[in-house]
DNA sequence: ACCGGTGTATTAAACGTTTAATACGGTCTA
DNA sequence: TAGACCGTATTAAACGTTTAATACACCGGT
């Protein structure tokens, strides 16, 4: 569980991020368990209320469910487990086109310097 | 002078953000006086405080200068004018990549997006 | 000389969001 | 039955940004 945060975003928005890239590349299984609220807390060192609001929205979502009081589990609906990855990359591109077509970059040295950039090395 | 803004990200940096694409894209000639800070204030519907801390922001980075009590205008140094299109690349890129790379995206799949999508006509 | 426009500076208050503190009720188990 | 762990709820505090109110000095034209 390894979290880095920035501080202009909401810290529940970034841990609800993470997570769904956690899904979205196959770490977690259908119906695995998570940590519980409180547990997420320590392991990130953050306010559990503020881990509580990221599950929550998480469960709003439908990409967690909660039985009884047992920490919550990951969705077996793997419809919605499928689309996660397909929304972060939209998102992803869309903000992307959207801060970079103000500035008319030939579409060729766009891919040139992504394909480069991506290629390198985990930076 | 046509600027639409998050809530999330202060004005001023959105404000910034925007002349530096009109720097970055040449629509502004290099000496060529801009708006004053209470008239860009009334263009844009904000603070003229919140204009002179972009205003501010742009001199310290060399973007802009003032002589005297008249308007500022673009810098002559076009050294500095070039820099900027570059850094406004080299920013969206890398937060792009940063966003991206977790989600595990064959490289040719992410080109093939984008191709698309910046091509698209203005969205 | 005056008036209106510049840029600049300081200080305080308002505002919304995020985070924190705390408490409550449930369930399981030793 | 007591304790520990769950999720949940309510309220308060902290924080950064923005707004606001003023004030100052400067220059230019009337």
């Amino acid at each position: 569980m390894n979290v880095s945060f920035n501080k202009r975003e909401p810290v529940y928005v970034q841990v609800v991020r993470h997570f769904k890239e956690q899904i979205a590349t196959g770490n977690f299984e259908p119906g695995q368990e998570i940590p519980s609220r409180r547990e997420l807390a320590n392991q990130l060192k953050i306010n559990p209320n503020t881990a509580q609001r990221a599950y929550k929205e998480m469960e709003v979502e439908g990409l967690i469910y909660t039985e009884g009081n047992n920490p919550s589990r990951i969705t077996k609906d793997e419809k919605i487990i499928g689309t996660v990855r397909e929304e972060l990359i939209i998102q992803a591109v869309d903000s992307f086109i959207a801060s970079i077509r103000p500035i008319d970059v030939p579409v060729e040295e766009l891919v040139s310097l992504i394909k480069r950039k991506y290629t390198e090395s985990g930076n």
